[in-house]
DNA sequence: CCGGATCCGGCTAGATACTG
DNA sequence: CAGTATCTAGCCGGATCCGG
């Protein structure tokens, strides 16, 4: 079983100040994962199939998609039903505890989406005065 | 200049809904960045020092914190000011665009804080009943 | 004290091919 | 269709040295 999150690397095991950090540090990489959040807001609305999820996030691999929904079962966030039909199909859905992660997140997708030009601007202003000579 | 954030490697030029896309992935990394989260974080009680951050965020290291800080700056999220000290002394603080960004990255910590432990308990039962002979 | 530049090992994630 | 496994290139990030 390769691939799975890889819990655990501090060696020397620290006071549990360090390791409550350890474990705050990780689930930011999970919670602020770009994937994690496109599909959090994709699964917001119900249960969502497989295919159905790869069509609608674009520029996901099948494998990114994969391991990140297996990463989010995991944690207790999505719940994976398998269906018994013809052409086998999964379904995947928030758990409660998922559900509950789509106000917070819903927050950052709104400012990301306001501010996003205002971003792009000062991106350009930026590079402009780093390297006044190549523009 | 090696390492800035690389911008723009769209080779074809795509249509705007891809680009728009494209855009909205990129800010989302930024966004969900582990450092960045923790960066506002400090930042918002108001202007802080380069060495006072560094002891504040455990475990980051010297070159992620500044290439950290040079990208929240170019993005115009925070403001760089050089004291003219004896032993030079560099402070950063939040723009009223970073400012707006603590509500929605608040609300993300406050879920990871609030849930931690549930989280931690669901990945021991994953990982219990897909390793069922190693336990 | 701040921060840029370089080197380099390890991990990430895309492509691909194979199972049920 | 859903998922797994393998191979591989490219990036990320830590260590380190230098220069202001």
């Amino acid at each position: 079983m390769p691939e799975l999150p890889a819990a655990a690397d501090q060696s020397h095991l620290e006071d549990s100040d360090h390791s409550q950090c350890q474990s705050i540090l990780q689930l930011l990489d999970r919670v602020g994962d770009k994937w994690t959040i496109l599909l959090v807001g994709t699964l917001a609305d119900g249960p969502v199939s497989y295919n159905t999820i790869m069509r609608d996030i674009g520029g996901v691999s099948h494998r990114m998609l994969i391991s990140t929904l297996r990463g989010l079962e995991r944690d207790g966030i999505v719940e994976r039903r398998a269906l018994a039909t013809a052409p086998s199909n999964v379904e995947y859905e928030l758990s409660p505890l998922g559900r509950s992660l789509i106000g917070p997140l819903e927050e950052v997708m709104k400012w990301i989406r306001k501010n996003q030009q205002l971003i792009e601007s000062a991106r350009s202003v930026f590079d402009a005065e780093a390297n006044p000579k190549l523009m």
